[in-house]
DNA sequence: TGCGTTAAAAAACAAGGTGTTCGGTATCTA
DNA sequence: TAGATACCGAACACCTTGTTTTTTAACGCA
């Protein structure tokens, strides 16, 4: 990719994240993200459609960092301390890379970056419900889990991601497992 | 109150309940309301000072009939089936008033609607801690409850209010307690 | 019924955001 | 070096918001 495009990507990028932390993203004009990254009005929009499609692009970029590794394994055990691991590393990932997603999550973003989230998690818990053996169809057990674990995380991001993740992660197993 | 007033002002939110069952919560403009409603410009903003003022009048409004007789109650007895029926009661009441949630509810994520929603159930759940005795902190308890119904809530509105209250009450119970 | 009060209507307004276009300039790659 | 391409920045048309002003109509009370 020309140098060119990627610093303006990166910029934009950058100028979004700085913005979020400051402010709801409901909140932030296209005018803003265009001043904070320092670039022509006319860039931005040769690099992305509407300031939804930049929230979308940065959201596939989070996430892949934060699922790497976690969904299709084949050596898993699929047992609780198996899934436990993994919502702690999806925590520990979430926290790295600083996403403070406060102003994306709480906000009204349209539910992007939960949307994105979700579904992300409705793919791993479909490979646990064994361990969920309840009386209720399984989309709706599968719903409960991704939901009440996205819950988790606000929780945790209105608390400044404290305390660790691990610790987080037994929380929501505690309450999740029967 | 003035006859003119209730009248302005019936219509108003009748025209945002239309236009929520058409399209999601930020996509509506003050413009359409005011077409919808038919009314005069200035008469909106008479009445409210923006759209988000509304759409916190319409939801106090709603949550007023939902929640009637549902939280402070003296004689309760504070176990599960009577949280059930509770849980039941909430279902019923939103699908009888027609709120079709969708709207609000997945339009602007986590916004305004489910705020006020949220609160309730904080309160609600509050009183009924004792029921899930677990080594988990009393705050993310709470918070775990109050936000795993409403995602219930949420899977419910995806799929029309199907099955019945009862059903639904039951499922959440099923996944809630120990 | 009549009259003072008050709400609604309609139109105009400024301010600010959006997304596009275009000509000129700077930077990249081959 | 030369051609391709990304950036810049200004201008543009369009839309939405919230305010203001004047005129008209409805209300409630005596």
């Amino acid at each position: 990719m020309d140098r060119r495009q990627k610093k303006t990507r990166d910029a934009i990028f950058k100028a979004l994240r700085t913005l979020i932390e400051q402010k709801q993203y409901s909140a932030i004009t296209v005018q803003e993200i265009i001043d904070e990254a320092n670039i022509g009005r006319s860039t931005f929009y040769a690099h992305f459609e509407t300031k939804d499609d930049l929230l979308c692009s940065l959201c596939s970029e989070i996430f892949r960092h934060v699922f790497t590794d976690l969904l299709p394994q084949e050596e898993d055990t699929l047992d609780c301390r198996n899934l436990e691991l993994k919502l702690g590393h999806i925590l520990y990932h979430l926290k790295e890379n600083q996403v403070n997603i406060c102003g994306i999550i709480t906000a009204d973003g349209d539910g992007l970056f939960m949307a994105y989230f979700k579904g992300y998690l409705t793919q791993l818990f479909s490979r646990y419900t064994t361990l969920f053996p309840r009386e209720v169809p399984e989309d709706f057990l599968i719903h409960h889990l991704a939901g009440s674990f996205a819950e988790t995380v606000k929780w945790w991001a209105s608390r400044n991601m404290e305390p660790a993740p691990e610790t987080v992660a037994s929380y929501y197993m505690a309450v999740a497992k029967r």
